[in-house]
DNA sequence: ATTGCAAGTGAAACAATGTTGCAAATATAG
DNA sequence: CTATATTTGCAACATTGTTTCACTTGCAAT
């Protein structure tokens, strides 16, 4: 699916800002942060336009937020389609030593068992470690 | 355990403000965010102390900091005594309705299977959901 | 009890991340 | 092409956290 075809069947604009965010993330591997997707942008950055388009392609289900703590944050490409909140969910590694972010996707989340009463509506996983090429 | 002794068995200065944060944590059921510790310090919090008490009473492993995203906060009294990152270790539950969090220290953390040559080090796990009071 | 000093404190200044209000610009439907 | 609802970008603000540095204090040795 091309970058125009995402954010038009989800509704939304196309605007030179949404794309720019959108093409970064396809043309990677991992999911990135803010200030890695701003240099793709160049000059085409604006920080609070940044903010506002990832709050409309997360809530479209296009990208999902992953905070690590709350200085790191990344974005990843979901795979589109599926914007309900409990589709496509999986757990996300952070390697501590090059602090990249990658998709568990093969890791599905567990069924937790809670608390009588007490209802669940999501869940996130964060596994730390050191990815493969860090763990020597 | 009492206050000043949890601090002095980690080897730590006994001062006003960190004996302030520990009482808050014990005489709390559930874990408490910054602005819920200052209201209990009333006149004696101070907010750069606060951060750097903070950073000793958890790598002390006196409490640990539960991040449920970017903004929302919470720090929690550890089970003294096991300061073991790997020790102590549960899920969060944070209540979306009323903004609570609970340790859940049944729920133990799975041993997640990683992509072939990465370590694990340490997971979080946050469950949103609707705590008991709040899923009727 | 007094003293010495390493450790802790708090003010000021800074940095990163995110939000809101508003006027100007623009994407898209008709 | 035009109308209009949406989006943008600036200014200003809010929250969370860190660094520097002079001053104070906890505590252990005397
Ligand atoms: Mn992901
Ligand atoms: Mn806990
Ligand atoms: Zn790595
Ligand atoms: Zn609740």
């Amino acid at each position: 699916m091309n970058t125009t075809d995402i954010l038009k069947s989800h509704d939304i604009k196309k605007t030179p800002g949404r794309i720019a965010i959108v093409k970064a993330l396809q043309e990677s591997e991992l999911p990135l942060s803010e200030n890695e997707i701003k240099i793709q942008m160049e000059e085409m950055y604006d920080r609070i336009t940044f903010y506002r388009n990832m709050q409309v392609l997360a809530s479209a289900g296009i990208v999902h937020k992953i905070v690590i703590d709350n200085t790191i944050i990344k974005y990843g490409l979901s795979c589109c389609g599926q914007e309900h909140r409990h589709q496509n969910e999986h757990a996300h590694f952070y390697c501590e030593k090059c602090h990249s972010v990658v998709c568990l996707k093969e890791v599905r989340i567990p069924d937790y068992q809670l608390p009588s009463g007490y209802k669940l509506f999501d869940s996130d996983i964060i596994i730390k470690g050191a990815c493969e090429k860090c763990s020597h």
